[in-house]
RNA sequence: GCUGCUAUAGCUCAGUCGGUAGAGCACGUCAUUGGUAAUGACGAGGUCAUGGGUCCGAAUCCCAUUAGCAGCUCCA
């Protein structure tokens, strides 16, 4: 005798049953099923439809609305996607095939290359295997016999998995038509209900994540219940395409590439280079108001220092050496690719004392990174770029406090710029079993080290995820991080907590006590880089920057030249109170230079004609308004000057 | 670095079977004039990314390099 209480929505009905009996069929005895649910959750796993039910529990049904029915959904896709391609390229191996946010993979080990002719031609098979409405079955078997079904099959990469799982794992396997796929499952009832999918691209993947295997040929791929929404989506990705600051950053004049620069060296553009010196002012600004203390240190040192930093260990490849590295005879340098041991210098000019902790360095730092060539990507990865970067060298005691202090900053800096409420917290921690020998220090010191900030971060309540293997090599991180328009994550502001470098580099105070003691250290960046929040800036708002930052602010167009002298007049006026302001007098119509003033994203539109001349009023068009309005001009400018004097973080 | 794709005017793109290059927008000149998304005429612009090769002949076919894109791997 078992209770059922299956769940649907605010829907909630109760099931008796005699013995065991399967979600479906309880579901459908008391008339909470349809077409619409895809799978179930029953104590909090997630289960097919056929799974059964033995004694005492509660099923919530989930829909495609739910983010694990619609995982179920799109990894049910993935086997269409495999089936097909199995069954028109029978000698392609099959590896792995997960759903993901928005859709769905599958990599494989093939020879041909999959290109949109052949995905057409794939898509075509999926069809059919939708059509056909397949039953998937779920099925088990013992370690032995599921490395021998798969040997049988000639599906090397399926054996190897099943003989990396643990001694007492369940091997089950999912069976649909004539394909049989290893798989934890779980999946729909049959195929035929992936109604709309589309694949959308094909690229490589190493197989198992490794650089060092081969690289397999992964197709990914989006599917949907219904057509419209798969409309919906693609359309959407139109709709993100058409804000990626690589291509709106370019077309808008904030910055270009020269091929014969070279990769990851951008060109900031008059428009860019004014936004980036827009921000650096405020980051600065900010950070003296706080009590950081700004230095300019060498943009290159000599090898020795990287030495006893770690770098020349732990991130040669990553730096460009000037000069052979492994000629211990010759003088060589490198670039920085990080301001810590420049800045630590600082610290060491003269004996310190507990009274001059904490010590706030700040920096308005040039970095150089020497990236794998594949790596670039706009302003977003560069080898050259600019980052407030700051180290706090302070007391234990004082490490708490002075952490809030630069979270509170990095919070203050993104929320001005307008980005934070798209923001995610990661910690990132070392791997114990790293087996790259990436990080310095003892175990014992990195466990002192994450529990600390741990406490930080829970006693400030911040939410977070965990990133482990994401830390540097001297210590964990708090990295904020931020989605571009494709939904590729990166780290934006990054706080650090560091308890091994003061001692390397021999940083001593001397304590109350007259003893010596290391200092604690924060590596942390207030805005993070400056390139790379510009190009944040230029997806989030389309080009259309906060009014604060935009390299123009007000375009003034008289009507015709009558008027010219009065719109310099005016355009005189703002400029001497702080306005970016252009005068636009080509002898183009009004309507054609407003459209060009809006094409710029410029968030004043100011026209200058008879009206404004006889009467002392202006007409005022911007973004947020589609109807002209008109004021007292004192009021106008009154109205102007505080909002482009006031950092708004959103558009106007 | 790896896999795949791409490179023609400032931008978006045509260019058939290999036969010496084309449009729209942008730009310039002139005329016109104006009230909120495009006034008209004319003009200038290209060593078809770079370097090799095949060929009587290459934007077109082949190879290499460089750069750009998607993803993987790495990272702020």
């Amino acid at each position: 005798m078992a209770n059922i209480t299956v769940v649907r929505g605010a829907q909630q009905a109760e099931y008796n049953s005699e013995g065991a009996v399967t979600v479906y069929d309880a579901a459908q005895a008391v008339g909470l099923i349809d077409r619409e649910v895809l799978a179930a959750r029953v104590d909090g796993k997630v289960v097919a439809l056929s799974y059964a039910l033995a004694a005492d529990a509660k099923a919530e049904l989930l829909t495609f609305a739910d983010k694990d029915g619609a995982h179920v959904f799109r990894h049910t896709a993935s086997h269409i996607l495999a089936q097909a391609v199995k069954r028109l390229f029978p000698s392609v191996h099959l590896t792995i095939g997960p759903a993901i946010e928005d859709g769905f993979y599958y990599d494989f080990d093939s020879e041909i290359s999959f290109t949109p002719e052949v995905l057409a031609q794939i898509e075509g098979e999926m069809k059919k295997i939708v059509k056909e409405n397949l039953r998937i079955e779920r099925f088990e078997l013992p370690r032995a016999e599921a490395i021998a079904f798969m040997r049988e099959k000639d599906e090397p990469y399926k054996v190897e998995l099943i003989e990396a799982l643990p001694e007492d794992a369940v091997i089950s396997f999912y069976r649909q038509g004539e394909f049989t796929d290893l798989c934890a499952g779980p999946h729909l009832f049959s195929t035929g209900a992936v109604k709309a999918f589309k694949l959308t691209s094909c690229t490589g993947a190493y197989w198992r994540g490794d650089s060092k295997n081969k690289m397999l040929q992964r197709v990914y791929g989006t599917a949907f219940p219904i057509k419209d929404a798969l409309n919906a989506h693609l359309a959407q990705i139109e709709e993100a395409k058409k804000r990626d600051h690589n291509k709106l950053g370019r077309e808008l004049e904030y910055f270009t590439t020269v091929d014969y620069i070279g990769q990851g060296l951008p060109i900031l553009l008059p428009k860019g280079a004014r936004v980036v010196q827009l921000l650096q002012r405020f980051v600065e600004d900010e950070e003296q108001k706080r009590g950081c203390l700004l230095t300019k240190t060498p943009l290159f040192a000599k090898r020795d220092l990287y030495k006893i930093s770690g770098h020349w260990d732990h991130y040669l490849d990553g730096m460009f050496v000037i000069g052979d590295p492994h000629d211990e005879t010759k003088e060589c340098f490198a670039l920085r690719p990080m301001t810590c041991p420049f800045q630590y210098q600082v610290f060491l000019n003269r004996k310190r004392s507990y009274r001059d902790l904490p010590m706030r360095l700040t920096e308005t730092s040039t970095l150089f990174r020497n990236e794998d060539s594949g790596e670039m990507h706009g302003l977003i990865r560069v080898r050259q770029f600019t980052i407030s970067e700051g180290h706090y060298i302070l007391r234990p005691e004082q490490l708490e406090d002075e952490f809030r202090e630069c979270l509170d900053l990095a919070k203050f800096m993104l929320d001005t710029v307008g980005l934070l409420e798209d923001c995610t917290f990661r910690f990132s921690q070392w791997d114990p079993a790293n087996p790259k020998n990436k990080y310095e220090g003892t175990p014992e010191q990195w466990e002192e080290a994450q529990s600390l900030m741990a406490k930080i971060l829970d006693d400030l309540g911040v939410e977070y995820t965990v990133g482990i293997d994401e830390a540097a090599f001297y210590g964990p991180k708090l990295d904020i991080q931020y989605k571009n328009v494709f939904g590729k994550e990166d780290t934006i502001v990054t706080i650090q907590i560091d308890l091994l470098l003061a001692k390397r580099f021999g940083m001593e105070y001397t304590d109350s006590d007259n003893t010596q003691k290391n200092p604690y250290i924060i590596h942390r960046t207030s805005l993070g880089c400056f390139e790379r929040t510009l190009a944040y800036m230029i997806e989030k708002f389309a080009g259309a920057l906060p009014t604060w930052l935009m390299p123009t602010q007000v375009v003034v167009l008289p009507l015709n030249e009558v008027f010219a002298d009065y719109a310099y007049g005016v355009a005189k006026r703002l400029t001497a109170n702080g306005v970016r302001v252009e005068v636009d007098d080509s002898s183009d119509t009004l309507g054609y230079r407003i459209r060009h003033a809006k094409l710029e994203k410029t968030p004043y539109i100011l026209v200058i004609g008879e009206n404004e001349m006889k009467n002392g009023t202006l007409t005022v068009n911007d973004r947020v308004h589609e109807k002209p309005y008109t004021m007292e001009e004192s009021a106008f400018f009154d109205k102007l000057l505080t909002e482009i004097k006031t950092r708004s973080k959103t558009q106007n």
